[in-house]
DNA sequence: CGTCTATTTGAATGTACTCAAAAGCGGTGG
DNA sequence: CCACCGCTTTTGAGTACATTCAAATAGACG
């Protein structure tokens, strides 16, 4: 099955954000790639299991989260199309990971193996600069959220994450989003009904 | 004045836990980076300003932090020695910054501006490499600490506080702690007490 | 129409905060 | 060596934010 190569593919796209490729680097860099569909309620990765794929989301809601110890599930990332969804630290150190990703909707995927992904350093250091990139900004935003949960109440966290991903406020259930920023699904119930109150 | 540049450096030992450096390019990295003294309490960073730079800390202690709506202090990171110190997305976007940095003890900063940074990573990709893995070493860390803060209660962060970081705990004043882990002075004492009560 | 899941409601509870004040601790100067 | 100052840590009472648990209601889909 051959992949586009185009600017139709969804990943080449993402990466001329960052920077500008010739068209050699983008064979080079498809051919490292993988394409898997996942059904809805599917896992593309499991807690204990070494995550040897991170995954560009081509269509579809992938869900990252974390299972603590009393069975309640966080939600660290949602991963619409255009994102990337990963264990970070099972990938990278290919030790056994804590996460789990799934998807919430029928999903598509360019996978990359950890293996490939170092070759592709490797031959590529345009590639690298794009993860260097990529990285760069998940830390800046994984900082921004550690930043608004040490510093505002819960009202103003479900308002920052309305107001940061309308899309995903009218595509998934209410309890995945308390999940996300940390509240139960009762508890958001009523700051809902209490937004509503003031219009 | 003359950097050092063999293994009494700790900013290339650093980076040559993660790859192997030629002489040349130790030379050549060295050059891109200063020397900056500064004494305790004083900023490195500061609100509103755009970070020309980032630092390597070659001993003392920087502390990265927000000051919310209501002055409150929350603290994003503590960076002693051998530790990198930024407001990463002051620095890679080149935009006005939210965050503070300033010195908790008198410390010595190995810095390097971000237009210093972009060059050494066109002539160096072994230099751009180490920060891909840096950063994909920070985002990992944030991310343990978003699961923790979303699925541990105030005492079980304070513990793993502790296991995790046992100098800080003896070099820094306990407000500071209770300020990473995102609860009141007050609120720490109350449960440093419990702990110490069941021996 | 019935079933499954998501959402809302309410009462009781718990975790963490606020504010005020006291106690401890380290350094400095007399 | 003691007294005092500034800062950190502790204590306590009252309060607020968020959870738990149970149950009712609403929506989506076959």
């Amino acid at each position: 099955m051959k992949l586009q190569t185009n600017m139709n593919n969804l990943l080449l796209a993402n990466i001329q954000k960052h920077l500008r490729l010739e068209p050699a680097e983008e064979a080079l860099i498809m051919s490292a790639f993988g394409v898997k569909k996942i059904r809805r309620k599917q896992f593309f990765v499991h807690e204990g299991d070494v995550s040897k794929y991170c995954a560009f989301v081509l269509s579809g809601c992938m869900r990252t989260y974390f299972v603590d110890a009393n069975g309640f599930e966080h939600i660290l990332q949602f991963a619409i199309e255009d994102w990337w969804a990963a264990d970070m630290m099972s990938f990278t150190t290919q030790q056994p990971g804590k996460l789990n990703i799934d998807a919430l909707e029928p999903s598509e995927l360019f996978i990359l193996s950890r293996e490939k992904q170092l070759a592709l350093f490797d031959e590529c250091p345009k590639f690298e600069r794009y993860f260097r990139i990529i990285t760069e900004n998940g830390l800046i935003s994984q900082q921004s959220r550690i930043i608004e949960n040490l510093s505002l109440p819960a009202i103003d966290r479900y308002q920052n994450f309305v107001n940061r991903y309308p899309q995903l406020v009218q595509r998934l259930p209410k309890t995945l989003i308390a999940s996300y920023i940390g509240i139960t699904p009762e508890f958001l119930s009523k700051l809902r009904k209490q937004l509503s109150g003031k219009f």
